[in-house]
DNA sequence: TCACTTGTGTCAGGCTCTGACAGAAGCGGC
DNA sequence: GCCGCTTCTGTCAGAGCCTGACACAAGTGA
């Protein structure tokens, strides 16, 4: 676990770790491109791994499975929302601040890699296999099990967890709808856009 | 397809058909008791087809997937929600309409199958493994896509795909929390009790 | 009884993913 | 620069899911 000798050298990320994000930022361009060009079950892993340069082994020590090129570390986006929804004040109604956690979301990733169709194109590959989306949806409930605590502890005490369960879900609804829409799309809407009309949609009382 | 030569005698299946879904309920049967025992990934198809007397090439010709015994036909219940929601007066709120649907969907159920626990069985062991969590999603997600044209009908003009999409997403969500829910709870909260309370927490203006 | 349709088992094969092992490559201290 | 240590990689083997093709048995209707 490099627990005893990590002399991260100012930034923080050791050597292999640049190295390991970068080989896994390789794997995931090339991967895209095919499935694009081929759509994503007539792609194979052994496919991708001979277009990396690398044997289907290796493949599967950068992504467990081969849906993950596509849907990225399942984590990621939820911690980073749950960290801007908790950055948010207690009073605020919870809608309003999961829908602004949410859009920063939005807005802040496309600016990590690369431009904006990159992660356009990632949706479309997203929406066109059903293995895909189900692994998207399993996602989104693992964000609702790290953002669920947050909006339980901002609910009147009479039944919170299941309430804000409901809430949580029902916002990843709106994420999603959004993000799927705005993937179809050929106009220039805006995700954040069609997010914010999303949320506006439903807005419980709360 | 049976199209030359169907003659039902008197009830609407084919003794062909009954028998069919004979052995469908009895593989259901024994591998929801496998799963339940063992641990869905611990149980591999060919001994689920070994208990049934079969081979797992036959038992693939009654479910495409292994996740297809717990999740059952992807579309029967979504055709269900829809024709209800169809019957719905059109100046109902379309929120309760849903909730009044699904409502039916989850006291229907019961009577179909045997009796009561034997959903909460499935229900339990569906939430206990991520492959069947995401592969139910999925089927959630084609329900969305067979109502949203009703609800969008309901809808003023004005971004009605969008807004409908975004309700019946919402509905879906509140289904599956309460059913979540109810699979977990030891006393003997009812399912449609459960449902109710999470459609009233979001209940939109429409 | 004679087609015809349907159900089944067996065989073969593709694909995803994992464990185990050995060798290559990088990194530390000396 | 050399030597251990960790990490990365390829190869091999194998489990497990799923599908197509074929042959054979069992029903179904005329």
């Amino acid at each position: 676990m490099s627990s005893t000798t990590s002399s991260r050298p100012s930034s923080g990320q050791s050597l292999r770790e640049i190295s390991r994000d970068a080989v896994r930022a390789r794997i995931t361009e090339i991967a895209l491109e095919l499935f694009a060009e081929r759509g994503f079950e007539q792609v194979t892993v052994e496919q991708i791994a001979a277009a990396a340069g690398m044997s289907a082994r290796t493949f599967h020590r950068y992504f467990p499975a081969k849906e993950d090129v596509v849907i990225g570390d399942p984590a990621r986006g939820g911690e980073f929302v749950r960290d801007v929804l908790a950055g948010r004040p207690q009073d605020e109604p919870v809608w309003d601040s999961l829908r602004i956690a949410f859009e920063a979301l939005v807005s802040q990733a496309p600016r990590r890699g690369g431009d904006d169709d990159r992660g356009k194109l990632a949706m479309r590959v997203l929406v066109s296999a059903a293995s895909l989306r189900a692994r998207s949806l399993e996602k989104h409930l693992l964000w609702a099990r790290m953002l669920t605590p947050l909006v339980a502890a901002r609910l009147p005490n009479d039944d919170a967890a299941f309430r804000a369960e409901i809430i949580v879900q029902s916002a990843l609804a709106c994420f999603d709808v959004a993000l799927t829409t705005w993937a179809n799309a050929d106009d220039g809407t805006t995700a954040s856009e069609l997010l914010e009309r999303s949320f506006a949609t439903l807005r419980p009382q709360v």
